[in-house]
DNA sequence: CATTTCAGTGAACACTCGTACACCCACCAG
DNA sequence: CTGGTGGGTGTACGAGTGTTCACTGAAATG
């Protein structure tokens, strides 16, 4: 059906793929534990037992899942890095700028994250909570790296930092829950620009006691 | 089996009653679509048509599952609210006190909100976000009636408002992960006292334009 | 007291579910 | 060319699913 030869590394690769996208596709508007390895299977196109050759179970299904999708999440700080603008104003303007656009073109991925993040298995739900860690402390990184942060301490940084991550993953949520594209889309840029910016003139007011 | 007569409304708001409490608490690692009529019968201690009894499928026990625990959101806001104290600083300790309180003598409510809010079916994230935004409504017209806020925009009131409850929600989220009492818990409930202040202290210097 | 109402029962239905097992046969290494 | 490896198949199983229907018997009604 494929145009060349397809060895057989290839052709089990491919066959991964489907099985995630398929899932990733089903879980759509449900949860991960409601989905089942014969939905999956059917969706892909292969017979139930196949499903097997791949992973072990669903959960195991989840734990691939996630790390595609943290893989896009830490894009979103790898394209908010590579501007170097030292002004608060640009640098907000730019990243929400960035995750509106990875928001848009991973949707799959960060509506996986936003719902299992939440509801998923426990070892599913872990490896969320630790790749928003690490996204996290790399925040704080970038933070005490910029001019003005002096006066932190590095515990506050780090609460600056979560709050920060919770305002972004929020924000992230009510993207989802609206069309790409649309107004709505928009003003709700907008409104995290304006928060974000909120926080910054919060920040640097601030002074770690 | 209990004590005097039961009358039959009593006794069926009684078993009502013991199917929300049995959906909680099987609900408590797992997601609602996940849970079946059949499970939530068998802890209840009833054949599993007498749930039809009671409601029309498990989607609609979820919709009163949110109105209860929505209720239990409420809780939250009256109870900051009966304290008159104008001082930002003793508004925000007070607030997380409040919330920590609530979040552990309800841990199933707020814990059945965290999750259904983005993995459960439609019309039970709908009523979720309604309740929240409400929520957010009220808490920007208390943030009106607060001393220093004569230069906000009501948009701008609002887009904090949001902030806010976002933040509110995540301090909620983490709570939920960790044991009541234990020194995480504290520490949590100290960062988001941090977090809070430094939203004020953003607050307090912003000018809407 | 006679009658109606209705929460809870129990059997039966037509599914879907995860998983075990034996089986192919195209690929690749020897 | 030959033998083995391993994706993918097909069948079969026991367990669990939502929903139907006719039912019982005690509380409520009049």
């Amino acid at each position: 059906m494929t145009e060349p030869a397809a060895s057989r590394a290839e052709q089990k690769e491919r066959t991964r793929r489907a099985i995630l996208d398929a899932a990733l596709e089903l879980c759509d508007d449900t949860p991960l534990a409601a989905l089942s390895l014969r939905q999956v299977a059917k969706q892909v196109g292969i017979v139930p037992t196949g499903f097997y050759r791949h992973f072990a179970s669903i959960e195991d299904l989840g734990l691939a899942l996630v790390q595609e999708s943290l893989v896009s999440l830490r894009a979103v700080l790898r394209d908010v890095r590579q501007g170097g603008e030292p002004e608060y104003r640009a640098i907000i303007d730019r990243s929400v700028g960035v995750l509106v656009d990875h928001v848009r073109g991973r949707r799959g991925h960060f509506a996986f994250i936003a719902r299992e993040r939440t509801a998923g298995p426990e070892p599913v739900r872990e490896a969320i909570a630790d790749g928003l860690a690490l996204f996290e402390a790399e925040l704080a990184a970038d933070l005490a790296r910029l001019p003005g942060t002096s006066p932190w301490s590095a515990a506050d940084l780090r609460i600056l930092s979560n709050l920060i991550v919770s305002a972004m993953v929020a924000t992230a949520e009510r993207l989802l829950s609206v069309e790409p594209d649309s107004p709505a889309e928009t003003q709700i840029a907008h409104e995290a620009r304006t928060q974000l910016r909120m926080l910054m003139v919060g920040a640097t007011r601030w002074r770690s006691t």
